[in-house]
DNA sequence: TCGGTAATTACCCAAATGGGTAATTGTAAC
DNA sequence: GTTACAATTACCCATTTGGGTAATTACCGA
């Protein structure tokens, strides 16, 4: 019966809050039911009523919209929330994404964009643009070339598998020497001492597939 | 005194391939002076005389598209890659992107917006669909809930630096045997039993910030 | 109030790890 | 043809780690 997106709705400018939930609410196929000045609010508020799209202000007095992102999706982890920002390229909009969020829009688009681009969040969209969709995928893509040998890339590899001495050695068809000679010029080079360092810089630099 | 958008094209079929040169070459500001229809023969030209812009098929006959900018990247790290794909929320786009890709068009796309697209790839966009951003955000985002009580997660955090149980112990201000029994739960529930392997399955399921 | 969980500490012990040093072989570059 | 580096192996030794077991305190929900 109920075909209506359900927007929840995060802003603390009383003005826009009432626009954009008299908008939402103008429109067949929307309703926005909860509207809220604060993260705190909206945040118990959404708990026992959850919302199909959120859409939050990045700048709120109190807890600040990243932060009421990354509390939302701890509670609410399927919840979808869009941003509104009016920094088009702000720092803030790819911290929100890295918190949770799926997109975001700037303030004062065209009524019909809003409707349109909360439609296609709802259709497992996520807007955004270009800039920050590059910044994104820049944020998880290899940082080539690497300073290793192609063996030292395949030791290092079956080291975040968690494997030890013996295990890689066997694989390889090498001493357990030989592989512990391989990791402490592997160490050497990414400037590690430990196993977990190196595990953890190897993947956060994308050094292994 | 060069202003122009120097775009390089690899697509293997001859029609499309001297139907998109031409409209490249017939726009004001940019200019395509290769088109190959094969990756190995563009990564070799490329190698020597490397455009701004590269605009690649997926489909292609022998090294495949999202292999090609493997080998580009690795080679031409700043290189700026853009796929070409007939279909829109394909698999390979994604691994594309995870290639090194910056974006893709569809083909088939009017021509000014093929233009203007290549412009704002130039310029430090990517473009890209919403579902696709979607499905890239969503690859490096956190997977809510953790398992981990926040104790817990503070010793993790720290485990993927590199610490060892005592700088660990003195930064919390508790016994090493304490920091001790907080990694072996950590362990019991994340289903490990080394280091390596914690820190690697902590980061890649993002567990810690 | 009882039971479960989190946080804390302790001890024992086998296994794994990290650092130092050194040598041989093959290949690629200069 | 010599230099440089990658890959291979070896040995010694101190430190760290991981597993087992057990106990106390505190808090929270039923």
């Amino acid at each position: 019966m109920e075909n209506v997106i359900k927007v929840g709705l995060v802003e603390d400018d009383h003005d826009i809050r009432q626009l954009m939930s008299f908008l939402i609410n103008g429109s067949p196929g929307y309703v926005c039911e909860q509207a809220f000045e604060s993260c705190e609010k909206a945040i118990e508020a959404f708990e026992t009523n959850c919302p199909d799209i959120v859409l939050m202000d990045i700048d709120l007095p109190g807890m600040s919209g990243i932060e009421g992102v990354r509390v939302l999706k701890e509670k609410l982890p399927d919840l979808n929330i869009v941003m509104l920002t009016v920094h088009e390229d702000d720092e803030a909009v790819f911290d929100s994404l890295c918190a949770g969020a799926v997109g975001y829009l700037v303030k004062g688009l065209p009524p019909i964009q809003l409707l349109q681009a909360i439609k296609e969040t709802f259709e497992g969209g996520a807007p955004m643009s270009s800039a920050i969709a590059r910044k994104v995928i820049l944020s998880f893509q290899p940082n080539l070339p690497s300073p290793l040998s192609d063996r030292e890339k395949e030791v290092l590899q079956m080291l975040c598998g968690g494997e030890n001495y013996k295990t890689i050695a066997e694989r390889l068809y090498i001493s357990t020497n030989t592989v512990k000679a391989h990791i402490k010029n592997i160490y050497t080079k990414l400037n590690v001492n430990t196993r977990a360092e190196v595990v953890s810089k190897a993947i956060r630099q994308k050094l292994i597939r």
